[in-house]
DNA sequence: GTATCGTATGTTATATTATAACAAGTCAAG
DNA sequence: CTTGACTTGTTATAATATAACATACGATAC
């Protein structure tokens, strides 16, 4: 399974997100107008989280409304379908990197480049409902965020950077 | 190891928990000045989080400064030194249940009541810590945030009530 | 004791993130 | 071609958070 921090084709992952985003649409009888599909392809672009706010700007610079519903909405619209997670310690979106499969986000977020890495965690999940069932609590949702470094800003650490 | 969703003596967990960060403050050679204490009581007297401006508004009420950095300023001193921690999910801030054990923390957020657990799950940090390993990144911090139904809410609704 | 320096508190002002409420436009079903 | 659901866009405002500066406090050196 290849995630943000390793390399790889890059317009391709793009696309296949977006296909896998129209045929979801479709299927759940919902429409991916203009304006979010143009939000997830923004997205896509980098794998890290935008604020809203920065999303917008890309949106008005593309002719769509100005005013902050605008995006709002369409990450909204994104995130209910799964599309697109938020990430809460930043306030912040970005693309679901496995749309489709049915998942618990679980991200790793770098301190230095705030690039992010969705991964793949199932066992994760089930450790954590396990340990929250020991406490009489049913979970609904979980999210694990991790703060760190990637691999790239490791290695500029050790050549010598400070962050 | 008990937890917020069972029954426990309330006014000695919080007076545990004041002499602890007294302590705490003392060995680092830091103040817990009127505010910084008055925080942190207002944070333990429940079992839920605060989000800053509620915790001001309290401030306000026992004669401290009525601006938000008065408020902003308390908590994130005692968030510095592991005595309250932020809920990224809520914007919010909870006192600490386990001060003074080194630990990252587990949330369980019943989205019912809003109480807040925090459990012990160093297994649980092992497992993230191993997981993002394998894709080269660093971990430093992680969070887990659980969002569910308490014990009690549960049995609120098997018993007909709707959330 | 008091001068000094680092820390703490309080203030004003503003930045950032997010939503409520309403008007106008779009689109498919009948 | 009208109806009704949904989508887009707007104005306005709410909620959360921080920057920057002035004043006050407290420990230490003298």
């Amino acid at each position: 399974m290849t995630n943000a921090f390793q390399p790889h084709n890059h317009s391709q992952c793009s696309a296949h997100a977006l296909t896998q985003a129209a045929s979801l649409c479709a299927k759940q009888g919902v429409r991916l107008t203009p304006v979010r599909q143009r939000t997830l392809e923004i997205l896509l672009e980098e794998h890290r989280a935008m604020g809203a706010y920065e999303v917008l700007d890309r949106l008005i610079a593309d002719g769509f409304g100005k005013q902050p519903p605008v995006a709002y909405r369409a990450l909204e619209f994104l995130v209910d379908l799964g599309l697109v997670h938020r990430i809460n310690r930043l306030n912040a979106f970005a693309a679901c990197a496995h749309a489709g499969e049915t998942h618990s986000p679980t991200f790793l977020i770098c301190q230095t480049c705030h690039s992010i890495a969705e991964i793949p965690a199932p066992r994760l999940q089930e450790a954590i409902t396990a340990t929250a069932t020991e406490s009489g609590f049913c979970v609904e949702f979980a999210s694990v965020e991790a703060i760190g470094l990637c691999p790239k800003c490791q290695h500029k650490n050790e050549s010598g950077t400070t962050v």
